[in-house]
RNA sequence: GGCGGGGUAGCCAAGUGGUAAGGCAGGGCUCUGCAAAAGCCUUAUGCGUCGGUUCAAUUCCGACCCUCGCCUCCA
């Protein structure tokens, strides 16, 4: 079985098949974070996204290197910088480092670079020059440097691969800013922004004097830096289709890096959106919530996950508190089913045959193959958890077995990443656990009065007890 | 206006030319001193509407309705 993915560039599934000859190395792009606030969680569902994608393909055998930048510098972190009265990095630090918090809180591994778009000045202005060269950029009287669309077809490039354009449909830019007077057409966009006095101390030497990258740039700049000048995926959010990697198409193989034949990026991927009520979650609708937010109100991170990873990445997903509190319940039956499994393995070793979770991993992957089909990937999980459930009522599991479904489990969760859930029966503390044993023997005395009253104690305390076949046991509460 | 997605049970959400995964919520049951928790079972003659193709369509084709997104900063 192989991996297909859906390309932006043809809308079809394509079968992924790595640039590497030998097969193993995959080069992977997130168009990462614009640390000028923190983020919502909309933007963490392609962060998400991009995770299970990388997990994924290392537990396909592949070797992931993946890159996700950090724009630290843009129209609205200058903006706020300058409101402020502070230093760029002084302004962009606090939310670039709230922003790994939360990307760790959402259980997703830390990507193998980190390119802060601040730190590859260099390389930005080093890919301007290659472009000007090539005549398919050019200075204007301000300093800033524009990218020619017009050159850029006139050398046999399309432009428009990742969506059908009509170059005299496109509406006219309402916001087409004061500062880009100076441009050939109306579709050609800045890769270089000259010095404005309202840049305050934002700004870098350039060939063409000084100023700052445009927004496109960067990410071409920084991902053939660190991947090559053709590499495997790119991903990011659906908005960022057009222009954002319409444009980077342009600047990276306008260029020119690339061997003959190769594109910049073999494979683009797109995330679709979180909706709130129907509508894009978004800064400027005012409809979003933060990941501090949601802690804010009980929910975890992994519960957060759990529910962006519940729907397909291409499907717009209505994100909801009453989904949350599903994706807690769902989490819940996982877990018990977890603990269940773990407290009857006891230290036993792994059965060398297990026909209840053979299929497993073997169904997961297949699941996750097809476009990373997630929800049937969920499906097949929920349907071991239940043959688990019933095997172990009907008391035809040995240890042995439970022990080997746990390695399965632990082996596809290196996928899903939520973690084994928490296990609460090691973490009571000591007190209880006689307070606990108090109510059992109260029980033996049929001292009912005493029990319910220690029972009641200990939830006051934030404990539940859960009489099970096998005794009782303290559940932490929410 | 141009382009691209969607419309599947109370809610969320897969999927297929051959008769509807899974989760949540609801209902029933088991366990229990009672309860809670948990578990098991159950829940769409139906997949936006109307036509068409077919032995057979929710799945293909056409029209229409509704909805979301992109075309402007945006995950």
């Amino acid at each position: 079985m192989s991996f297909w993915v859906f390309n932006t560039l043809s809308r079809s599934l394509e079968e992924f098949v790595p640039l590497d000859p030998l097969g193993k190395k995959v080069g992977m792009y997130c168009c990462g974070p614009t640390v000028h606030d923190f983020a919502h969680i909309g933007n963490f569902r392609t962060f998400v996204f991009a995770d299970l994608l990388r997990r994924f393909l290392e537990h396909s055998g592949y070797e992931a290197r993946h890159v996700m930048n950090v724009t630290d510098v843009e129209d609205k972190i200058i903006q706020r910088v300058r409101a402020r009265e502070t230093t760029l990095k002084a302004y962009t630090a606090p939310y670039e480092e709230a922003f790994f918090t939360d990307l760790e809180c959402l259980g997703c591994l830390k990507p193998g670079h980190i390119p802060r778009a601040t730190e590859f000045i260099a390389e930005i202005v080093q890919l301007i020059e290659a472009l000007i060269n090539r005549g398919m950029a050019y200075r204007v009287e301000d300093g800033s440097v524009y990218f020619s669309i017009e050159k850029y077809r006139e050398a046999g490039f399309q432009y428009g691969r990742l969506l059908k354009l009509d170059f005299d449909q496109l509406r006219q830019g309402e916001r087409v800013a004061s500062d880009e007077y100076g441009k050939e057409s109306i579709a050609d966009f800045a890769l270089w922004k000259a010095r404005v006095p309202e840049d305050g101390g934002v700004f870098w030497p350039s060939p063409w004097g000084e100023g700052r990258p445009g927004w496109h740039i960067e990410c071409s700049a920084m991902s053939m830096k660190l991947l090559g000048p053709s590499f495997d995926l790119h991903l990011g959010g659906e908005d960022l289709v057009f222009p954002h990697h319409e444009d980077e198409i342009a600047q990276s193989e306008g260029a020119g890096g690339q061997c003959p034949g190769c594109r910049f990026v073999k494979y683009w991927m797109h995330g679709a959106h979180l909706l709130v009520e129907g509508k894009k979650m978004s800064k400027s609708l005012g409809n979003y919530f933060t990941l501090r937010d949601l802690l804010g109100k009980g929910f975890s991170g992994r519960e957060i996950r759990f529910l962006l990873l519940s729907a397909h990445y291409r499907e717009s997903f209505n994100f909801t508190l009453e989904g949350l509190h599903g994706a807690r319940s769902a989490l819940g039956r996982i877990d018990d089913c977890l603990m269940r499994l773990r407290e009857l393995a006891g230290a036993a070793p792994a059965a060398t045959e297990d026909r209840l979770s053979a299929g497993l991993a073997a169904g997961v992957g297949g699941a996750l193959d097809h476009d990373l089909n997630v929800s049937q990937a969920w499906a097949v999980v929920f349907e071991w958890v239940r043959e688990c459930n019933r095997a172990m009522s009907a008391k035809l599991i040995s240890p042995e077995m439970a022990a080997s479904a746990l390695a399965a489990w632990s082996c596809i969760d290196r996928v899903f990443g939520m973690g084994t859930g928490s296990s609460s029966a090691a973490t009571v503390p000591p007190e209880l656990e006689a307070m606990l044993a108090d109510r059992q023997e109260a029980r033996k005395a049929r001292d009912f009065k005493r029990s319910d009253a220690i029972r009641d104690a200990l939830k006051a305390q934030g404990w539940m007890i859960e009489d099970t076949a096998n005794g009782p046991r303290l559940k932490k509460l929410g």
